[in-house]
RNA sequence: GCCGAAGUGGCGGAAUGGCAGACGCGGCUGACUCAAAAUCAGUUGCCCGCAAGGGCGUGGGGGUUCGAGUCCCCCCUUCGGCACCA
C-alpha cells in the first residue's frame, strides 16, 4: 500500500471498475429477496448538483448498498424530471431548444452522481420528456378519461400571470405560485381536471399503514381535510318575513354542527354563489353588487392580508330555516367561500366564532342553543362564540342532550327522516388541475371534433409528438403556444374522419411523477408502460427518499396514480411507497446586508420583515466586507454560495463527501455546512488507510472464525466484542436512518483497533493475535463500505480480495463475542451517583446489591443513617436510598 | 390563530426513565521537526479549591418517580406547514 492515502487515484480506478463491470445493475437473482430504493428524480438544472443535493443521494445510497449486502437483489435507479416550467423558462431564457438544454444539463448531473460514487444502474435511466416515456404519461391520462376520471371545464383556474399558465391548487402557497411568488389571479378557461376528489377516502385512510414521517400523513390528511356533517335546506322565501310565498330555489349548506340548527339566526353565500343573482332584492341589487365587484377585485390580497374583520351586505331576501320555519335573513361575505363545501353557510353566532363576530358588527341576532354549566344564559352575557361542551336548549324535542358526536347523528336522523337534509361528507381536497398552457409538457392526447365533440386519440396513434419548433413563448393569449402551430392543431377525427382540432394544452410535469417510479422497472419496453413481471418484481417501491416540500403536490398525485391503476388491475399494490423519509437541508454561512429602507417593508405583512439580503455575488463589491452580515442560508447559484461535489471530491475525495454529509447530523435535520467537518470526515478516512496499511504484514487470509474465547488473550476478547458489537450497531443504524451514530461507531471501532495495534501491551502478543487482527480488518472493510465504498473496495483488494463490497456479504453478528465480560455498576444514594465498581458479568444482582452496599464510599457516607430501600436495575445501577 | 418538529459544552451532535455530553470539530499542553504542515500522546461543561473534594448544570416554572434531557401540566424561543374550510 502506499504510504498516503491517494483518494483521487483509489475513486476514479473504482468508479471505473465499477462502470465497466456493471456492478451496480439491478438483477432479479432467483431465491433473493428484492429490494427498490429510489430518491425523487431531479429536473437537472443548469446551475449543476450542490453538496446539499448530495444530502439526499448519499444516505440513500448507503442504504441501498447496505441492502445490497444483505443479499438482496436491489434496484437503484436514476432518471430526469425533464419536462415543465423551470427547463422552459431557462430554455427560453437562454434562447435555447429546452430538449438539448435539459440533455447537457442532465450529463453533468450523470457525471457529478458518478463522482460522488451513487450506485445507480444507469443502464435504466429515463427521461420524461423521451417520446418513449411520454407515450406511456399519455396512456396514462387516457385510462383516467376512460374511467371517467378526467374532465375538461370552464371553471375559474387559479393563473399564474408570470408563469402564464394555470395551476393546480396544491402549487397555490399562500396565494401566490409556489414556484415564482406570483399572486395568483382567478381566470375563467377550459381546463382539463383529475377527478382525485373521487379516491379522497382512499388517500385518506391508506396513509394509516404507510411508514413515512407522521408530519408528512398529517399533512396530507389536512390537505384533504375530510369532515361529516349534514347538508341542510333551506327554502328560500319572497318578499318580507310575514310573507309565506316561496321564491324559486332553496340554499343548500354544508354544516358540521346540524346540532345547532335551531340557533341559526342568519345565512351568508359566498359573493359568487350563483343564487346571489336571483335572489336579491330590488332595493339592496346597488350594494349587492358594488360588494361582490370589490370582493372579486381584492379577494386574493385580502383574504391573505387583511386583519379578517368579517365583512359582507344583506341581500334583501330571507330564507325559512327548516327546523323551525323561522325566517332568517341571507347575507353574503367574503368569509364564505364558494370552493367549499356548497359555498353557503347557516350562521350559528352563538357557538361559532366567526358568525358571531359577523352577528355583532352587523346587529344580528344571537340565540344559544346550548347551556354550559356556570356559562352564559343570554347573548348579551357574551364576548365570544361558545366553545363545546353543556346541554342542548331552544331546540324543541333535543333539549336536555349533551354535546357530543351522538346528539350530532340525532339531529342527522332527524333531518334525514324529515326529508330536510341528509348526513354529508366534505374534503377541502379540489380535483387535480393538469392543463398547462405551456409548451414544453406532454401533450394531452385528446381531440375535439365539432361533431363527435371530445375525442380520445386512439392508443395505437401514441405518442402525440411534441412538436420541435423554434419558437416556444407563451402567447399571451392564456392559449398553450401549441395552439399557434397548424400543423400540430389541424388533424382529423378519429371517429368520423371529419377535420378536428387537437387538444393544445400540456399536462403538468407532476403527471410524469405521478408514476416514472414503475418504469425504472421496465425502462425500455416499446409495448407497455412495463410489463407485469418487472412491476412484480420491483414494485412497490421500498425506500424513497426526498425533500419535504412535496408532502401534498408529488407524493399525493403519485398516490392517486397508483391506486386508479390497481382499480384498473395493472398493478397488485394501492400504495407506490411503502417507506419514505425526508433528508434535511444543507445551509451554508453566507454574507449578506441589512436592508434598504425600501425593502424592508415592501408588501410583505408586518409577520415577515425582511431583515436581511443576501449579497449576491456581483454586489459583493459595493458593500465594504466590515458590513456583511453572516447567515446561514440555502446554497444557490444566484446567492453565489454554493458549494459543489465536484470540489468537495477534488480536495477531500467523494467518501470524505460522503461521510460527512451522513455524520454531521440526523439524516432529516438541517445541517449547517462547515470545511471543518468534511476535514474531520478525511482525517478519518486517512486513519483508516493508515491503520491498514500498518497491519496489512499481520493480515492472515482466511483466517479461521471459529475460535473458542478461551484461546484469546483479553485485548483479543476487546478487540472482537467492540467488533462485534459494531457489527450491531452500524446494521441497525443504516436500517433506522441513523448514520450519524453509524460512522460515529466505526470511528469509534477504529479508535480501538488502534489502541490493540499500538496502544499499551500491543500488540497483541497472544498466539491467535493476527486471527483477531484479520477479522477485525476484513469486516471493517465491509462495515465501511456503504458509507466509503471506493476506499472500501480499495482496502479489500488490498487484503487480497477479488470482486466488489457491493457484492459481498455483510459480516455475521456474533451475539457471544459481543457480550461485556465485566459490568461497571453505578451506585446512587438517593439517585445521586456516589461511586462506581466493576464486577464480573456473572454478579447476581443480589451480588451486586451487597457489593455496593458494602462499598467504602457507601458505607461512609450513609452512616448515621437508615438504609430504607435498595434498588438494583439489573446490569446497571444500584440505588440506595436512605435518610 | 391552528397543527407539527425542535431547544443539551465554544460548535455539530450522543444518550430503551438509570454514569449527561458518545463521536467529531475547535481550543490548550506536550512529542516529532531547523521550522511549519501532517501525525501521535494528554487535556478540555461551568464554578470553588494547591489538592482530596465539593457545588451547579440538558430554554424557564411546576409535578410524577428511589431516580427525569427523556414522562405529565403551564410558559418562552426557533424552524416548518396550514390559514376565514362552515
Amino acid at each position: 500500500m502506499s504510504d498516503q492515502y491517494d483518494f483521487r487515484e483509489v475513486e476514479a480506478k473504482w468508479q471505473a471498475r465499477w462502470e465497466k463491470d456493471q456492478v451496480h445493475r439491478a438483477q432479479a437473482e432467483a431465491g433473493k429477496s428484492n429490494f427498490y430504493g429510489l430518491e425523487f428524480f431531479p429536473y437537472p438544472s443548469g446551475d449543476g448538483l450542490s453538496v446539499g443535493h448530495f444530502r439526499n443521494y448519499v444516505p440513500s445510497d448507503a442504504a441501498c448498498r447496505y441492502r445490497s449486502m444483505r443479499g438482496y437483489n436491489v434496484l437503484h435507479p436514476m432518471g430526469w424530471d425533464a419536462f415543465g416550467l423551470p427547463a422552459e423558462r431557462e430554455a427560453i431564457r437562454k434562447q435555447r431548444s429546452p430538449r438539448e438544454m435539459v440533455r447537457e444539463y442532465a450529463a453533468n448531473y450523470r457525471r457529478q452522481l458518478k463522482l460522488g460514487g451513487i450506485a445507480y444502474d444507469w443502464s435504466r435511466e429515463i427521461n420524461s420528456s423521451d417520446p418513449e416515456f411520454y407515450h406511456w404519461t399519455q396512456w396514462f391520462f387516457l385510462l383516467l378519461y376512460k374511467r371517467g376520471l378526467a374532465y375538461r371545464t370552464n371553471q375559474s383556474a387559479n393563473w399564474c400571470p408570470s408563469c402564464e399558465t394555470g395551476l393546480a391548487r396544491e402549487e397555490v402557497k399562500e396565494g401566490r405560485c409556489w414556484r415564482c411568488g406570483t399572486l395568483i389571479e382567478k381566470k375563467p378557461m377550459p381546463q382539463w381536471f383529475f377527478k382525485i376528489t373521487e379516491y379522497a377516502d382512499r388517500l385518506l385512510s391508506d396513509l394509516d399503514r404507510l411508514d413515512w414521517p407522521e408530519s408528512t400523513k398529517k399533512m396530507q390528511r389536512e390537505w384533504i381535510g375530510r369532515s361529516e356533517g349534514a347538508e341542510v335546506v333551506f327554502p328560500i322565501m319572497g318578499e318580507p318575513v310575514s310573507s309565506e310565498s316561496m321564491s324559486e330555489g332553496a340554499i343548500h349548506v354544508f354544516t358540521t354542527r346540524p346540532d345547532t340548527l335551531f340557533g341559526a339566526t342568519f345565512m351568508v353565500l359566498a359573493p359568487e354563489h350563483p343564487l346571489v343573482e336571483t335572489i336579491t332584492t330590488a332595493s339592496d341589487r346597488a350594494d349587492v353588487e358594488a360588494y361582490v365587484e370589490q370582493s372579486q377585485r381584492t379577494s386574493e390580497i385580502d383574504r391573505l392580508s387583511a386583519e379578517r374583520t368579517k365583512t359582507g351586505v344583506f341581500t334583501g331576501a330571507y330564507a325559512r330555516n327548516p327546523v323551525n320555519g323561522e325566517a332568517i335573513p341571507v347575507w353574503i361575505a367574503d368569509y364564505v367561500l364558494m370552493g367549499y363545501g356548497t359555498g353557503a353557510i347557516m350562521a350559528v353566532p352563538a357557538h361559532d366564532q366567526r358568525d358571531f363576530e359577523f352577528a355583532r358588527k352587523y346587529d344580528i341576532p344571537i340565540r344559544l342553543v346550548y347551556q354550559i354549566k356556570d356559562g352564559p344564559r343570554t347573548p348579551d352575557e357574551m364576548t365570544e362564540a361558545l366553545p363545546e361542551g353543556g346541554v342542548v336548549i331552544n331546540s324543541g324535542p333535543f333539549n336536555g342532550l349533551p354535546n357530543n358526536s351522538d346528539t350530532v347523528h340525532a339531529f342527522v336522523k332527524w333531518l334525514e327522516t324529515s326529508g330536510m337534509g341528509k348526513g354529508m361528507v366534505m374534503t377541502r381536497l379540489r380535483d387535480w388541475l393538469i392543463s398547462r398552457q405551456r409548451y414544453w409538457g406532454a401533450p394531452i392526447p385528446m381531440i375535439h371534433c365539432e361533431r363527435c365533440g371530445e375525442v380520445p386519440v386512439p392508443e395505437d396513434k401514441l405518442p402525440v409528438l411534441l412538436p420541435d419548433v423554434q419558437h416556444y413563448e407563451p402567447t399571451g393569449t392564456g392559449e398553450s403556444p401549441l395552439a399557434a402551430m397548424p400543423e400540430f392543431v389541424n388533424t382529423r377525427c378519429p371517429q368520423c374522419g371529419g377535420s378536428a382540432r387537437r387538444e393544445t394544452d400540456t399536462m403538468s410535469g407532476f403527471a410524469c411523477s405521478s408514476w416514472y417510479f414503475l418504469r425504472f422497472a421496465d425502462p425500455h419496453n416499446d409495448n407497455v408502460f412495463a410489463s407485469p413481471e418487472a412491476l412484480k418484481t420491483w414494485l412497490p417501491v421500498d425506500l424513497y427518499v426526498g425533500g419535504a416540500e412535496h408532502a401534498v403536490m408529488h407524493l399525493l398525485y403519485a398516490r392517486f396514480w397508483t391506486k386508479v391503476m390497481y382499480d384498473a388491475r395493472l398493478l397488485d399494490f394501492e400504495e407506490p411507497f411503502l417507506t419514505l423519509r425526508h433528508q434535511g437541508m444543507v445551509l451554508i454561512e453566507t454574507p449578506g446586508r441589512r436592508p434598504t429602507s425600501g425593502e424592508a417593508g415592501g408588501e410583505e405583512s408586518e409577520e415577515t420583515v425582511i431583515d436581511w439580503v443576501v449579497l449576491k455575488p456581483e454586489e459583493r463589491g459595493k458593500v465594504p466586507e466590515d458590513e456583511w452580515v453572516w447567515r446561514w442560508a440555502k446554497m444557490s447559484k444566484s446567492s453565489g454560495n454554493v458549494i459543489t461535489p465536484d470540489e468537495m471530491a477534488e480536495q477531500y475525495g467523494a467518501d470524505s463527501l460522503r461521510v460527512y454529509e451522513m455524520f454531521v447530523a440526523p439524516f432529516e435535520e438541517t445541517v449547517q455546512w462547515t470545511d471543518s467537518g468534511i476535514q474531520g470526515a478525511s482525517r478519518f478516512l486517512h486513519r483508516v488507510w493508515r491503520l491498514y496499511r500498518d497491519s496489512l504484514v499481520r493480515f492472515t487470509p482466511g483466517w479461521p472464525d471459529e475460535i473458542a474465547a478461551s484461546d484469546l488473550s483479553p485485548a483479543d476478547r476487546k478487540l472482537r466484542r467492540k467488533l462485534h458489537q459494531t457489527i450491531q450497531k452500524v446494521g441497525q443504524d443504516i436500517e433506522g436512518f441513523s448514520f450519524n451514530t453509524a460512522v460515529a461507531a466505526l470511528m469509534e471501532l477504529v479508535n480501538e483497533m488502534y489502541a490493540y495495534v499500538q496502544g499499551p501491551g500491543a500488540p497483541g502478543s497472544g498466539r491467535n493475535a493476527d486471527v483477531t487482527l484479520s477479522e477485525a480488518l476484513d469486516d471493517l472493510a465491509l462495515l465501511i463500505a456503504p458509507l466509503a465504498p471506493h476506499l472500501a473496495d480499495e482496502l479489500r483488494e488490498q487484503l487480497g480480495h477479488a470482486g466488489y463490497a457491493y457484492h459481498a456479504s455483510w459480516p455475521v453478528f456474533d451475539a457471544a463475542a459481543a457480550v461485556d465480560e465485566e459490568i461497571t455498576y453505578v451506585i446512587q444514594l438517593n439517585g445521586k451517583l456516589i461511586d462506581r465498581i466493576t464486577l464480573p458479568a456473572s454478579t447476581t444482582d443480589e451480588e451486586a446489591k451487597e457489593m455496593a452496599i458494602s462499598s467504602d464510599r457507601a458505607v461512609s457516607l450513609t452512616q448515621g443513617k437508615t438504609i430504607r430501600k435498595v434498588i438494583v436495575v439489573p446490569r446497571k445501577l444500584v440505588n440506595i436510598v436512605a435518610g
